[in-house]
This record gives structure tokens, sequence and C-alpha cells, in this order.
DNA sequence: CGTCTAAATTGACATTTATCAATTAATTTC
DNA sequence: GAAATTAATTGATAAATGTCAATTTAGACG
């Protein structure tokens, strides 16, 4: 299923340091690695792999160890959680520079979705036991890991409220806004995935998905075409995202 | 709407740390507070505050200032995702003895949902800015409220899979069953709850509700009345959850 | 270029779920 | 305890969504 390149291992952490996603200056999302002191940084460093993922491969599957965390240095990948009669739900698209800890870390030991890459994605994995030994050290790391925990925690609740308080237009709205406004930010734009990656990320079959995207098209609120989405009226889709 | 009465602080630690929701013993859910020095402990204990709310009255309120952490000490209470246009979604019940972050602590400063008093209860506040100071002290006090945040986040998530992968019938068996094992902990069980509640708790309309409960009696799967449901056949509910 | 394959689209239909109105049952209030 | 209010239930119907099959389109590959 996933076939994993390994890359030779970081040795200087001075040099890879703003080459990679560990650095503060490159962690857009977060300022998790910001508060570490070199020494520390270091023992990150020292055993991290960067591997790289093409296209369509798995990163995490869902059920399996939960041993490394990850963070994605370049590329887009999705947040999968997988339901034993196939329905999938796409939870997240995840961009470069952000860190990602995969569910029930510290919690459980295993991983609660499959992350999987949509484009090419290189990332690091860092190992979670000598996470765990950090912050035992740096409260003021486990502090950063703590909101950023809470962070997601807020986001799946929004997408969850979103899924189970609104229509189907209001979601294909939801999806089309989250794409353009925190995942590619150009409008037109292209898009890696497809109209049944939108649906599971839309909560619903890719016939609804279609179906939705087509009256919106009708009504001039979009324009489409096979991988690319101009949104022409945002206001009146947040309309649809808030009444609907 | 919720009348707030305040009883005396607490003065001595020593003498109250058994009889609180912060004492290690009490506090069945976790062991959050377990790692903190009595020193530490009597940081939070100083100026807490124990409030008694009756059934029905509002804990907190979503979208208020988030300002205080809450421990109930006995009763029971909603979590509830309030929607604009009305539509309720009734996230988790409280049990006695559980301490409740009320969504982004840390993250931002106001309160993500309600939570309310289901039946009479007692409760903590603890001021969140004392919290974060301790936060900075003590490195595992901070990487038990990141277990705890975890715990919460994977609970929300399968919340979320429930209610979006699977039809009523699947949904109400699952709210039922979550009430038998992990709030009452008895068969039958006696309900504080109205139908709309429990309609609340499972993402669709009371009508509905009653409906699917009406089925589930009809097939000899449970037996209920006004305040009370027995399930007589938990593998079947347990079946229909799964593939419903 | 034509063939093959997978994705996208469309249509007809069945199922699921919500809505609305009416009725009955329980609870509160005087 | 009768009247008034609230919750629970039922039925009829409409709306939302899924399912299945058929068709079209776009790319990949020789």
């Amino acid at each position: 299923m996933s076939e994993i390149q390994e890359s030779t291992l970081c040795g200087h952490c001075t040099e890879c340091k703003y080459d990679c996603c560990f650095s503060n200056k490159n962690c857009g999302d977060s300022h998790i690695f910001g508060l570490l002191t070199p020494e520390e940084l270091h023992t990150l460093m020292d055993n991290k792999r960067q591997i790289h993922f093409r296209s369509g491969e798995t990163i995490l599957k869902q059920n399996t160890p939960l041993t490394h965390l990850v963070c994605i240095k370049s590329g887009l990948a999705k947040v999968v959680s997988e339901d034993p009669k196939g329905k999938n739900l796409i939870l997240q698209i995840i961009k470069s520079n952000s860190i990602f800890t995969a569910g029930g870390s510290i919690v459980d030991d295993f991983r609660h979705f499959t992350v999987a890459a949509i484009t090419d994605v290189d990332c690091c994995f860092i190992d979670t036991s000598r996470l765990y030994t950090l912050l035992t050290k740096n409260s003021g790391f486990a502090i950063e890991l703590l909101k950023h925990s809470n962070s997601q925690h807020l986001k799946m609740l929004s997408t969850l409220i979103n899924l189970s308080n609104k229509y189907m237009p209001g979601r294909v709205a939801d999806t089309l806004l989250y794409l353009k406004n925190n995942i590619f930010e150009s409008n037109p734009f292209d898009f890696v995935l497809s109209k049944q990656e939108l649906a599971d990320m839309s909560g619903m079959t890719k016939e609804s998905f279609i179906r939705s995207l087509k009256e919106f098209e009708d009504s001039g609120l979009i324009h489409h075409s096979r991988n690319s989405i101009e949104i022409l009226k945002e206001n009146e889709l947040v309309d649809i995202s808030k009444n609907g």
C-alpha cells in the first residue's frame, strides 16, 4: 500500500534547522518548536527521518500503532476517518508546514485516522518517546502542544456542527469556502481532489455533491471545470453556509 | 437565567482536599490534580468557589468569556452546542467528579458551548489564570491536562463519526448504550432527560427519536416508560449501532 | 489515433428524515 | 381536584438524501 522511501538521517541540527518543518520560522501553523532550546531541538532533530510520499500514498494508517508524530514539509495531505462499511469522512486537509499528532497521542497507542498524500509530500517523522521526554522537561513546550491540541479540538467541533446541523447546500458551501480561503488561498483554485473526495469532505455521496455544485453553477455563484473552481459570489455562498 | 449562589471560600486545603473534586481520589475521570504538590494544590484551592445550581440552570454560557474551569462535584450536566437557528446538539453528559475545560481553553478566550445542569449540581470554579501559572511550573500537570484534552478530542471524533455515518436507528442505539453504560451504569436506568434532549443527543428531531424508540420497543429490544428505559437485548442494539 | 480505464455526470427511483398539525398524557398551578 | 401548561405521541405529508444503473467525458497508454 505505502512504499516508504527513507532519506538519510539528519546529522547537523544547526544546518538543517532552517531547512525543515521543525524550525520555528518555517512552521507557519504554530510556534510549537519555538520554545525549545538548541539542545532540546537537537534531541528531536537527531533521529528525525525525512520521507517522500508520492501522490495517493498512505502516510499514516488508521488503527496502527502510534509511534511517530508527523510534520509536513511540503505538499498536501488529507486526514480521513475510515469506516468499516467504506464510508470515508475527510476531516481536514493538511498544508505544508504544519504538524500533525494523528488523534490520540498520549491518550492511547494507536492512530484514530488515516493520513494520505494528495500531492507529493515531503514530511518528517518524530519519535513520540523523545517528544514525551521533552514535554516533562520543558513546560512551555507542553503548553504549546496543549494549545495545538485544543485548537485541533475546536476545528473538529466546528466540523461536527457544520455536518450535523446543515443541509447539503450549506455543507457544500462550507467545503468550497474552506478550500478557497484556508487551503489554496486563491480564486479560482485548482484542486487535486476528486469529486468523491470533495463529497467525503462534505459528508454526502459524490452524486449529491455534484448536483449541489451544479445548482450553484446554474445560479451563477460559482464556475467550475474538472479540476478548478472559481467562486463568483462569495457573499451568497457565506449566506448559504450560515442559513443552510 | 442562572441564579448563582456562592458558598464560602475554601480556607484550609488540607481539610477540604478530600471533600472536593480537585482531590486526586475523588476525581474519578482523571488524575489531573494528582501531580500537584500540596502548595500548588493550595494555589488552586485558595480561591476556589463552590457553587450550587438547580436543575435546568445554565452553568456556563456559549460565547461568554472563558475565565474559569469547572469541576463537577455532584449531579449531572449537559454540554450543548447552541445553534443560531435553535438546533441544539448535546455533545456530552458530564457526571460528577469530572473536570471540564469548555472547549477552547488556552486557544481563545470564549466558551464554545453551553453547559447546563440536568439535575441539581454542585461544582467548583477554578480561575484559569492560576491554572496557567501552574502549567508553566509543573510540566507533569501540563502533560495530564494535555492527556485530558486529547481524550476529549477522541470522544468528539467518535461523536462526529457516529452522527455523520449512521442512520437514525444506529444513532438512537448509540445514545441508549451511552446512557446505560457510561452515564447511569444501571439497567433499567431512570433518566432526567426529556425526549427532546435525547433527540438532541442523537442529532434528530424529537418525533424521529420517539418513532425510532417505538420500533425498538415493538421489536422487543427495549422497554421504556416516560422516565425510564430498560435495554433487553443489548447485543442486538450493538449490532444496530455498528451496522446502521 | 483508437482503445481502455477511471472519473464525472445524469436520470429515475427508493429511502430516510423533517415538518406540521392534531391528539393524548402528564404535570403544575390555583 | 379542575384548569392550564408542558411534554409525549401519532399521522399525514413534504423535503432531503441516497442508491442504482446508464451515459458521457477525460486521460492514459500502446
